[in-house]
DNA sequence: CCTACATTTAACGCATCGGCTAATTAACGA
DNA sequence: TCGTTAATTAGCCGATGCGTTAAATGTAGG
């Protein structure tokens, strides 16, 4: 079912190879087989990762001869925590106050309003 | 595998009934009837949704009678959007400063400072 | 005690996930 | 053109996820 776009976010990072290789791409660009070295898994299996990780938009991915570089992409990263932001006031008593502020030097998009997912 | 508390957290927020669910819950608690009321599926199916929410800390349960009341705790939704906001300054480039300043006004836990995952 | 109501547990089916190995595709370079 | 290297695809397997219906559990109340 997950066919739904925050889906599809949650789902590329609640595994932890994922996330850890989301946390490598953060310091630079890297091929499948860099990416790859840390762990005890097979290429294939990063390599599915990987196209999961592209399926969310999380990575886009270029080629250079045989070698093909990811780079992350954080902007699925911003949907995912605006849709926790609406929860924010549920646990930070100071938020209101805080958003309020951030709102005005930011001058962001006017607030998600309701959309229940 | 997904035996961290991030990827319990992520694979319970990857269900689009789940997420529904701690809406619902953000307007106040619920029994399971009430929450099963607006889904096309069975009781037995949300009260398993309910369980995984428990289980990753997102909901907490108390019982009154034969009724099981469910109540929104979005802690680990802070814990999320903690290991989401290392990525920010990909992708917001003001976060430097309104970091800083945020960090200013609130006096938060050190900042997290290294953890892979 | 017996019934009614709320909820969970059990048992099943089916789809998806995450791993593997083997085979294939793609590009380069001698 | 042939071999090498990089990466993906194919096919398999076991585990897990999410749904179902039927049965069990728990609590209140006549």
């Amino acid at each position: 079912m997950a066919t739904d776009r925050l889906s599809v976010i949650f789902s590329a990072l609640a595994d932890p190879t994922r996330r850890a290789i989301l946390a490598r791409l953060a310091d630079g660009d890297a091929t499948v087989t860099e990416l790859a070295e840390p762990f005890d898994i097979s290429l294939p299996a990063i390599s599915r990762h990987l196209k999961v990780l592209e399926q969310a938009g999380l990575i886009t991915r270029s080629r250079t001869a045989q070698w093909r570089s990811s780079s992350l992409n954080p902007e699925p990263l911003r949907e995912a925590t605006a849709w926790m932001e609406r929860y924010r006031r549920h646990w930070d008593a100071s938020f209101d106050r805080l958003d309020a502020h951030l709102r005005r030097i930011q001058a962001q998009a006017p607030q998600t309003t309701n959309d229940p997912q």
